[in-house]
DNA sequence: ACTGAAACTCCCGGGAA
DNA sequence: TTCCCGGGAGTTTCAGT
C-alpha cells in the first residue's frame, strides 16, 4: 500500500464513479494504471466494493439506536458475531473497553423494530443486560469511516 | 420514491459503479431511463453520491472509540454540528435518548489521536463530562447503514 | 438512434532485483 | 535475465443528447 494508491483511494472514496482517466489526471498515471491498481487493491481486500451512499430513511431505516450489552464473565468476539450475526438490523458491533463489552448499533424501520431486535439480543447467549439509547437525530454521519462490505 | 427507483438504489448499494445499461437490464429499463432517475435521485439527496469501501485500517485509522457526551442544559443539533464538525477524528455524531445527551464515533490514527478529539469534544461548548469507551475489536459492521457524504 | 468518450486488452519499453 | 510497473493504440462498450 504504497502513497500512490492511498491517493487513488482517496479519490474513489470522493467519488466512487469517478473514471480511471479521471482520477490518473489528478495522481499523475495514466488510466489502465489506475485501473491496474484499482483492480490489483480489490483483489487484495484493500478496496471491499464500491456503493451509492443513500439516506437510511429511503431505505425504509427510519429508526436507530446504540445498545451496550452486559455480559456475564467473558465474551469473545467469535461467540459475538455469530450470536448476533443472525439479527439483521445490527449493523455494528465492536467490542469495547470501559463499562460495557459491546457496543451494538441497531437499524430498524419502526421502534417495534428496535424493541424486537434488542428482545434477540438478550436472548442470545450470555447477555445478562442491556442499555438502550435510542437515536432522536443523527447530527454528523460522514463518509471517513466506510462501513465494509 | 417508487419501487423502481428501490430496485435501483438497490442495485447500487451492491455495486456503485453498475452500469447504467447493467442495471436497466437488471429492473427492465433502458440505460437512459436509469441514468434520469438516478440523477434524479442524487438531486434530491436521496442518493447523496458514491463511494469505494475501503478497510479502515488501510487509511490509517487504526483506532476507533465511542464517547457518550453529558452536557450542561439542553443540547441543540445545530450546536453539536457546529462544535463537533470541525474535528476531524468525529465521524458520527447522533443525538439519543437515555443516560447520556449524544454518542459521537470518533476514529484515528493512534490512541493519542483519540485523546486529543476527546480532549476537543470536551472542549467544545456545553460538554459538562464525556464516558469513552474505546473499541477492543470491530465484530460486525455491515454496509446496510450507508455512512453519508 | 447517434456521437463522443471511456473502458478493456493487448503489446511494448524502462528500471530494479 | 527476469520481473514488475507504467505508457500507448485499437477495439468494444458505455454515457449523454
Amino acid at each position: 500500500m504504497d502513497d500512490l494508491n492511498r491517493l487513488i483511494v482517496g479519490y474513489l472514496l470522493r467519488d466512487g464513479r469517478a473514471t480511471f482517466q479521471e482520477i490518473g489526471d489528478a495522481v499523475g498515471l495514466s488510466a489502465p494504471a489506475v485501473k491496474r491498481r484499482v483492480d490489483l487493491m480489490r483483489a487484495r481486500g484493500e478496496i471491499a466494493g464500491f456503493t451509492a451512499v443513500v439516506d437510511p430513511h429511503v431505505l425504509g431505516w427510519e429508526i436507530e439506536a446504540y445498545v451496550e450489552i452486559f455480559c456475564h464473565g467473558n465474551v469473545s468476539p467469535d461467540a459475538l458475531a455469530r450470536d448476533l450475526g443472525t439479527i439483521p438490523e445490527v449493523v455494528e458491533v465492536a467490542t469495547v473497553t470501559g463499562d460495557a463489552d459491546a457496543i451494538v448499533h441497531v437499524m430498524a424501520a419502526s421502534m417495534a423494530g428496535i424493541e424486537a431486535s434488542v428482545e434477540r439480543i438478550r436472548a442470545s447467549g450470555r447477555v445478562e443486560r442491556t442499555r438502550t439509547s435510542v437515536v432522536m437525530s443523527r447530527v454528523i454521519d460522514r463518509p471517513a469511516r466506510p462501513t465494509g462490505g
